[in-house]
DNA sequence: GAAGTTGTGTACGATAACGCACATAATCCG
DNA sequence: CGGATTATGTGCGTTATCGTACACAACTTC
């Protein structure tokens, strides 16, 4: 636990008022989050939310037949778990973490209580909803409309967008459930993208050499979901 | 304005303590939606939200290129322009009169106010944008994992459940573009749904002969939004 | 009731993604 | 070091949907 760990590190605590800071931060616990852990399952309870500050969670939607496609991804820039202000508790998601790191967690309790006070925390965890819903309705554009090799391009900046570095560690078994592909596919469309020099791949680790090269091959929703996230959260120049 | 409109025919406004409703009630304005009429349009500042009682309203989001995606519907169970009180102000989509009828209307300034207060209106205001958050994230699902012809089955009873009798006006075309598929892959869909018995088509009009047919023939999708609309609005019975 | 408009049905080749079956390659581990 | 495991690459035939073109049917208008 040393001095490098600050709940300043995610953007939403970030944002808040040195004084709102200060009291929230009696309540948050820094916690580790290894590689593929559940933060909660689909429909069950959710006793905490989740500031991420190095960590990368993917939000996953589960169907009867097995198959998954994530819905959201939520780094520093965010909280994981909005339906415990939201009122609803639970939801139909699953929540996993796709990049190990930390995160500070803030119990249901404490957070509810801070909500209730309608300062900048309310303010600021609506904003961020609201985000959080717009990229998840661009979401379910891009699986309509664009082709693998996009979607791959603009799953790859997202997650960029919320590490530090250049390399994320996801084999591309992994990628294809995020975007609810086959393995192949993303095989195929990963395939591309390296002999366009834009990525270097191997056995579960990618390098992104030619960032501006991916964002001219993604399609328009991964500026929609940035442009939008930087307007709702202004104080956040993550990106 | 004869008695037939109250309020109460949103199940929103209807879930409010009558103390509540009656200070509300002060500020909402009936209007008339004819059909086609856009609610808001993509990053226009949205002045007043709408408590749909009689009228469907249709979220879209538009591509560059033209194609357009429904994300959501809204009819007498929700309000249209959530991003009012989330605190974005606009969003990047559309909202358009899907089917024509009837909606209060609420201006910022008052929906601000009330909002503020902590109250019922809020509390309801949230646990049915949660519920939208499922709806569109379940869109995001089907749009990847389904075909047309569930997906329609899964638009028909949508609309059905917000809807007074078993019909509905809606031509193919229009369909098509709210499920961002092809006019003709609706006809087709369409065409299997009448010869199994379980609609009649006849030039923009929809009779549904065998809703439990529709239900038997649907993807989860439908149900899982359905039952967490129910799960998040419980006082809410409209289906 | 003739002409125009709008909505629906149908056909057909093109294409993107699928499911499956393997081959190969990198890494782990006893 | 050698065998097992995990990750990636490749090659099929299959399928759903697409794009385009056009025929026809029903309602509208004058």
């Amino acid at each position: 636990m040393t001095a490098a760990h600050d709940p300043r590190q995610n953007y939403l605590l970030a944002a808040l008022p040195a004084g709102d800071l200060e009291r929230v931060s009696k309540s948050l616990k820094l916690v580790e989050l290894p590689l593929g852990e559940a933060l909660y399952e689909s429909g069950s309870r959710q006793p905490a939310v989740y500031f991420p500050t190095t960590a990368i969670v993917s939000l996953l939607y589960t169907l009867a037949d097995g198959s998954s496609v994530e819905i959201a991804v939520v780094g520093n820039e965010g909280v994981v778990g909005v339906s415990l202000f939201m009122g609803g508790e639970t939801t139909p998601s699953r929540a996993v973490v796709q990049s190990a790191g930390y995160a500070y967690r803030w119990f249901g309790k404490f957070l509810k209580e801070e909500f209730m006070l309608g300062g900048p925390m309310q303010h600021l965890l609506l904003r961020y909803t609201q985000a959080l819903l717009t990229q998840m309705a661009q979401t379910a554009v891009c699986n309509r409309h664009h082709s693998v090799d996009q979607q791959l391009c603009r799953w790859l900046l997202l997650s960029l967008d919320r590490l530090v570095g250049n390399e994320l560690v996801m084999t591309q078994e992994l990628i294809a459930n995020m975007l609810g592909v086959r393995r192949e596919g993303v095989t195929e469309a990963a395939g591309n993208l390296q002999s366009a020099g834009l990525i270097k791949y191997s056995r579960g680790r990618i390098k992104v050499l030619d960032r501006a090269g991916l964002e001219a091959r993604t399609c328009e929703c991964y500026a929609v979901v940035k442009k939008e996230f930087d307007r709702l959260l202004p104080a956040m120049t993550q990106y």
